[in-house]
DNA sequence: CGCCTAAAAATTTTT
DNA sequence: TTTTTAGGCG
């Protein structure tokens, strides 16, 4: 417990009963559920096999089993659940998929899938904005564990009743394709443990310590799902920041911290109020921001560091222009502060925003990693392949059917899977089994039979491989007997293009030899938790992210972005009244910072190739004006730096001939 | 059935 | 500007 402050040792030290560590931005909170993890086991109240640490990303759950294995050495961490929140609720599912009404080989659906069936469901001819405003009404109901039945009597407006009614046959559809989707993931597991008392027993025999990292982003779900596992007795320690709520749009609810007191009246509230991340300018910019939002948890943080650096407000003329300020700025600091790539962070609103950002920082070669965006999971053939896995495991997963009949195309179209549709509606089978009938084929052209007969042999085959071979091993086979391998293959023009996207589906593969336990359909199930910021090692390089994806994260400089008023605050949000959280945003976008801090926003922005044009944030109005400088505040100091970044880039091409 | 072109729409953040 | 979708044609 050496290195820790008198309120961090408390934390740590305290097991009398449920606690809530209320912990500002770098008030060392990781470290703390890391010692009471250490602590709670070295002291011997609690086996490692008994303990669960319960995160919300994956990103942040590896981080964390790296720092206790890091801290505890030997095999006295075996047995330790580190996990989050949704890979919990999927383990406990696959364990007691009985129970839950769903066969081994379930599918997941992601939002995706859902926006499938839901589009399936809603009258024709909804435009895209209101089909996600309902696929946003049955998440809410399922996020606060409603039933269908419970979210119609709940219902203000005829919008909520209308999603209500939806709710209760997208799930009746999920059932039929045994599957489950991400809300599921806690809802069902929550619905088993409150309905039977011996199971929660059972689960709360096995976690008899649970730590709860950001607890302030729990929704109505996850709260109960806590409650139920921690028991009456509040075996538990939360840890979190209200002032770093910024998933509400989610469900989350930071109210929840609240509620702990109210449902524990014996629960203890420890506050982290020493920041140790920030320099004093970056912390007092953080705190006078953030005091503009309504607090019931006061929390004053301070720092020990001096004052540091300005923070600087850049005012640039478009978003091009501003990321080539910032190459140029990190190129700079690089060689004249030795500061390596990885310790620079640039965050943005938007994912969109990282365009402007690539291209510059490619033009002064300064490497960068960008989280999150479209990647990975999104390519087409990673989500082709995952299709024929989900077909292989589960016979029923019409969606998944649907996607791999097209992929490769075997000349089976719309009106043949139209027509398919209605005979497996008939019969009470799915898509999948009906094509295996050889009456129901029969009705079909015998084009359009061909291909579904060929379709379902390749896929008793490979149920049969599954049978003999590892998942990992599976994998390439499937990508040639499916056809895929040689569908993507003719899809590229060249060679280059080709081991690309090959690559892509070796990857798939190696991720399945990564992976410990399970059949094909298992682990293309925990295959669906993981989102493209789970994937790459980001290495020394220039981090590009979302301020949402920056949470937990810290970097000597960092670059705020895209601070006008429109973007940050976001105009949706304004609108909707979210602007504390946008507040809280830019507040978790500061506070990411060690040592540097710029800011910057853009007079002009290109949307969809229209120019509008913004004012900036009124955010930054709300800062100190004595800790800020601003572009053309101080002139003299602009003129020195800027001769003295001139002298560096000189020497820096001269330094490349002297070579 | 599946490819092509023209018109219309476009998520802010993510497990 | 880019992506998705509807409709026409081979």
């Amino acid at each position: 417990m050496q290195g820790l402050n008198p309120p961090q040792k408390e934390a740590v030290a305290y097991t009398a009963g449920p606690l809530l560590v209320l912990a500002g931005a770098g008030s060392g909170k990781t470290s703390v559920i890391t010692e009471k993890i250490a602590h709670l086991i070295a002291s011997g109240q609690r086996e490692a096999r008994h303990i669960a640490a319960i995160t919300f990303t994956n990103k942040a759950a590896r981080e964390m089993r790296e720092r206790v294995a890091r801290r505890i050495k030997g095999d006295a961490a075996d047995g330790l659940t580190v996990t989050t929140f949704h890979s919990l609720g999927l383990r406990f599912l696959q364990i007691e998929h009985e129970r839950a009404g769903l066969r081994r080989g379930f599918s997941i659906f992601d939002a995706d899938d859902q926006m499938g069936i839901i589009k399936d469901l809603a009258p024709q001819g909804l435009k895209k904005d209101a089909l996600y405003a309902l696929q946003n009404l049955v998440s809410a109901a399922k996020n606060n564990a409603l039933t269908p039945e419970q979210a119609a009597e709940a219902a203000r407006s005829m919008r909520e009743r209308e999603a209500a009614a939806l709710y209760a046959r997208y799930q009746a559809r999920l059932q039929a394709f045994n599957a489950v989707d991400f809300d599921d993931l806690i809802r069902l597991p929550l619905q088993l443990l409150e309905a039977e008392p011996d199971l929660a027993a059972g689960w709360r025999e096995r976690i008899r310590y649970l730590l709860v990292d950001e607890c302030q982003d729990t929704n109505g779900a996850q709260y109960r799902l806590l409650k139920q596992l921690a028991g009456p007795k509040g075996n538990m320690t939360c840890v979190g920041d209200d002032d770093q709520s910024i998933y509400a749009w989610r469900g989350a609810q930071p109210e929840n911290l609240d509620l702990l007191a109210q449902d524990y009246p014996a629960l203890k509230v420890i506050k982290l109020e020493q920041n140790y991340r920030c320099t004093g300018r970056i912390l007092r910019c953080a705190n006078t921001l953030i005091e503009k939002n309504p607090h019931k948890h006061l929390k004053q943080l301070w720092s020990q560091h001096g004052d540091g650096e300005p923070v600087r407000v850049w005012q640039c003329r478009n978003s091009e222009h501003e990321a080539e300020r910032i190459a140029a700025e990190i190129h700079y600091l690089k060689q004249a502060k030795e500061i390596p790539w990885g310790e620079f962070a640039i965050l943005f609103r938007g994912n969109h925003q990282s365009r402007p950002l690539e291209k510059a920082l490619q033009l002064l070669r300064v490497p960068y990693h960008l989280t999150g965006g479209t990647a990975f999971l999104d390519r087409a053939e990673v989500k082709d392949l995952l299709s024929w896995l989900r077909v292989l495991a589960n016979p029923d997963d019409d969606t998944a059917f649907l996607r791999a009949i097209a992929a490769p195309k075997r000349e089976v179209g719309a009106t043949t899977l139209e027509k398919l549709a209605a005979m497996a509606q008939t019969a009470g089978l799915s898509m999948s089994r009906a094509a295996g009938q050889v009456g129901f084929l029969k009705q079909l052209t015998p084009r359009a039979a061909a291909g579904l007969d060929e379709f379902s042999r390749v896929v008793q085959s490979l149920r049969d491989e599954a049978e003999r071979l590892t998942p990992a091993e599976l994998v390439p086979v499937l990508a040639e007997r499916s056809g895929l391998l040689a569908m993507v293959r003719a899809q590229c023009k060249d060679e280059a293009g080709f081991l690309r996207r090959k690559a892509n589906l070796d990857e798939l593969a190696s991720w399945f030899e990564g992976a410990r336990g399970g059949g094909p359909g298992e682990l293309a199930a925990q295959l669906a938790l993981l989102s493209n910021a789970d994937r790459g090692e980001p290495g020394n390089a220039v981090r590009l992210m979302s301020l949402h994806a920056a949470k937990g994260l810290e970097f000597r400089t960092v670059f705020v972005i895209g601070c006008e008023d429109g973007n940050l605050p976001h105009e949706a949000s304004v609108e909707e009244g979210g602007l504390e959280e946008e507040r809280r945003l830019m507040y978790v976008g500061i506070t990411r910072a060690k040592e540097r801090l710029y800011l910057s926003h853009s007079a002009e922005i290109k949307r969809w190739g229209a120019v509008e044009h913004l004012l900036p944030s009124r955010f930054l109005d709300e800062l100190p004006a004595a800790d800020l400088l601003r572009d053309g505040s101080d002139p003299e100091r602009e003129t020195a730096e800027k001769k003295q970044r001139g002298r560096a880039h000189m020497d820096a091409i001269a330094a490349l001939f002297g070579d």
